[in-house]
DNA sequence: AGGATTGATAGGCTTTCGCTATGGACCTCC
DNA sequence: GGAGGTCCATAGCGAAAGCCTATCAATCCT
């Protein structure tokens, strides 16, 4: 049986009459005929019942006419689910990121691609980057949003966005009443750091110390990123944090920016390198040109 | 969408090698890959990730693979239903009867009928011979077994089988002494009849009366023949029956053969001129084929 | 009875389909 | 590391199908 054949015969089922049928498929009579007969030669059986005046359904063609419906709409419905996957309109997205990346920028990102991929079933995994490394390369998730480039192969990474870093301390501190800092007046000063093992932030942060001509004194070492500004409450010392930390914290911390040559800590979209999924790609474009627009504007 | 183009894209996407799923098509390779070329341009969709090594579905293929294997399926199934719809395997056939012909031959014919189709279900109807006419032309029923033919235009009727119409007496009666009975003979009895209004049967055995020379006294007039053995059982007179009717009456009444020339009762098989349903067709071929052969046998 | 309408058939033309031959990328084996 | 082998894509040709116009046979309507 042929697609073709199955239209042709719902039409002339549908409007008993060839003729009619015809016209309406932008087809002559004849071949519309032809193919009738060769799809009832084909099946064994009488599917339409017809005199000169008339043409009706035979039993055999009413199941025909049911069934050829709910086929051709199947058919329809799978064509249109086949084309929204490979639009990237539908699907799922896993999502890395740590929670002050998520509670940042990248919560505004989503909010644009949501819109533009309702269907799209996103998913956030809120975890440390190395543990987040390691899901891409699973394939558990199929985008990571990390401050630093990774340096595995397999995987792909675009800048994001840039993030200033700035200095955390105690409202209490001296340094909390000046207008900018610079970097080298840390030296003394005691500080909360990520554990650099795990986080390519921290050891960025070490770096522009060490250029900056010391290494930092640490009083305390944390995993997670959102446990600085309560130890930086605390008395712990001062903590350099990327400036979107600033937006969610208490009143107890001033956040002062480092002056001259501020440090920027560079955000990635990173990404398996033979990534397949259409709505892997498009989130990614859309985020790059969503993300040089907002540059852009602000 | 084609449906070859799904095939062909089934087997690649199953096979994971245009070579190879050429080769199970029995197809050279290059139209294959036309083939799913023209899919993919349809769909506007990569459905198939190629490298010269491996070929594998990408997700918007995978999707394909699935429906589209449920949509063959369903075609396969539509086919099937069509072809046993035509071949009058499937369906429903319902018959008119009365009693007598029902508990008589027909069932042994409805159980020769449900070994050839066993799919078919049947329904029979148990009604007067005049509501059975209606039904028929109502399409109520679509087959009928009755004595006699109706002289409607848009019904067809042909011979089923013949039978014997015989006397039916009281044991205590002098004519269950004997071997035979003359027509003749009764015109000095009782009779109890069918209303001749509503049956052919009634008719025939009046007219059959008239032509041995006596109009018969009547002593009671019942609808439904069921109910005959038992007032001749009760000593309303005598009665002339089906001989099938003898097979399942009490012992208090005698069936004796009617000689010389013994009326016979014609039962036909009667249904619509227009009938399409090739299940009632099957099912008088059938039975015109089964009778035919029960005759000769027995 | 004759014109009109309907589906079936016949013959010619265009499009599609499948084949062989070949190209380009990649893997494997010596 | 280069030669051969394998795989999918492309090109060009012959065969088959699909579609069209013209016509026929049957039926309906006036």
């Amino acid at each position: 049986m042929d697609l073709r054949q199955l239209r042709y015969f719902i039409a002339v089922a549908e409007e008993r009459s060839f003729t009619v049928a015809a016209r309406r498929l932008n087809l002559s009579q004849p071949p519309l005929s032809q193919h009738i007969q060769a799809l009832e030669a084909e099946l064994g059986t009488q599917l339409l019942y017809r005199t000169s005046r008339k043409v009706e359904p035979t039993q055999a063609g009413e199941a025909m006419l049911l069934r050829g419906r709910a086929i051709l709409q199947q058919i329809k419905s799978a064509e249109d689910e086949v084309r929204s996957i490979g639009a990237g309109l539908i699907g799922t997205l896993d999502l890395g990121a740590t929670g002050s990346i998520l509670r940042g920028r990248l919560a505004e990102l989503l909010a644009a691609y949501r819109e533009v991929a309702p269907l799209v079933r996103m998913t956030v995994h809120e975890q440390a980057p190395a543990l987040q490394i390691a899901a891409l390369l699973n394939r558990t998730t199929n985008i990571s949003l990390i401050r630093g480039v990774p340096r595995e192969r397999d995987l792909t990474s675009k800048l994001a966005w840039r993030e200033e870093v700035v200095l955390a301390v105690p409202r209490s501190h001296p340094l909390a009443k000046r207008k900018r800092v610079a970097l080298g007046e840390l030296a003394s000063e005691d500080h909360v750091i990520l554990d650099p093992d795990s986080s390519d932030f921290a050891r960025y942060v070490q770096t522009c110390c060490v250029d900056a001509g010391f290494l930092p004194r640490v009083s305390q070492q944390v995993v997670d990123a959102q446990s600085i500004p309560s130890l930086i409450a605390a008395g712990f010392g001062v903590a350099l944090v990327p400036q979107s930390i600033a937006r969610f914290t208490t009143a107890d911390i001033a956040f002062r920016p480092i002056r001259p040559s501020p440090p920027a800590a560079d955000v990635f979209l990173v990404f398996r390198e033979d990534e397949t999924s259409m709505v892997v790609h498009n989130f990614i474009k859309l985020a790059l040109r969503y993300l040089s627009q907002r540059r852009r504007l602000g």
